[in-house]
DNA sequence: CTTAATATGTAGAGGCTCGAAATATAGAGA
DNA sequence: TCTCTATATTTCGAGCCTCTACATATTAAG
C-alpha cells in the first residue's frame, strides 16, 4: 500500500496517482477514456501510456482507492469503468497538502519564482 | 546525456538534478558537504543519501555539466570539488523554465492553487 | 473483408534510487 | 596508544516503477 507522502523519492509515480485520482473526481471513467481526457485537458502534455495506466488502476484498485464496474458488454466491447472510493478522496486529499508542501520546498531551494 | 526536459518520467532524476545544480550555483562544493548544506538549508526537508549522491555527480561530471577538482590531501583527507561549468549553467537555466512549465501543466490538472 | 479505432491486458527490459558495506584519514578522549 | 566518531568517497545488489511491444477482442467504416 502505497502512502500519500510525495518525496523526492516517488515523484513519478505521486504524479501519476494525483492526475488519475484528480480526473477521476471530476466522475467515472474507464481507462482508455481516462487517458484520452488527460491529454485532451491537458492539450497533450500528459499522456498516458496503456502500458503504465493499465497497472496503476489495478495497484489503485488492490488499494482500495476506486473501485471498478464492468459495463455489460456495450456497443464497445468490455469496458472496466473506475470511480473514486471514499479512501481514495481522503487520499487524493492528503496527497495534494503533500504535493502543496513539497513544491513549496522545492521551489525555494531551486530559486524558482512562478507555478 | 540526459536532457534538460522535464516530464512525468523523470521527475525523480530532474529534481535531483536541479537540487543539485542549483546548490552548485551558489559556490562550488564537495559531495559530502552538499548534502549536509542541502538538508540544513531545507530543513531536513530534503536529504541525498550518499549511494544516491555520488553516482549523480559522476554522471553530471561526465555529462560536462560540472566539473570536480581533488583537492590536496588536506586536514580531512581527499576531497572533490565540484563547480558548475558554462554547459552546466545553461542547462540549469533550461531546466528551471521546464520546471515552470511542468508545474503549471500539473498545478492546473491537479486544481493546486499555491506553489 | 480489411483496416482503424475502441478497449484491456501482460511480460520483459531498462533506468534510477536506496541500503549496505568497504575504504581511508584525522581529531578527540580514555 | 588505542578506540571511537566524523569526514569523505566509492561501488554493488536489490527493488521499484515505467516503457515498449505483443496479445486479444469487438465494432464501424471503407
Amino acid at each position: 500500500m502505497s502512502k500519500a507522502d510525495v518525496t523526492t523519492q516517488n515523484l513519478t509515480r505521486a504524479c501519476n496517482e494525483a492526475l488519475i485520482l484528480s480526473a477521476l473526481a471530476d466522475g467515472s471513467r474507464h481507462g482508455y477514456q481516462l487517458a484520452l481526457d488527460m491529454a485532451e485537458r491537458s492539450q497533450g502534455y500528459f499522456g498516458f501510456k496503456h502500458g503504465t495506466l493499465y497497472p496503476i488502476l489495478h495497484k489503485l484498485e488492490k488499494d482500495g482507492l476506486i473501485e471498478g464496474v464492468w459495463s455489460e458488454e456495450g456497443p464497445r466491447g468490455k469496458r472496466k469503468s473506475y470511480a473514486l472510493t471514499a479512501r481514495g478522496r481522503r487520499y487524493a486529499q492528503e496527497q495534494r497538502a503533500s504535493w502543496s508542501a513539497f513544491l513549496g520546498h522545492f521551489a525555494r531551494a531551486v530559486g524558482l519564482e512562478n507555478a
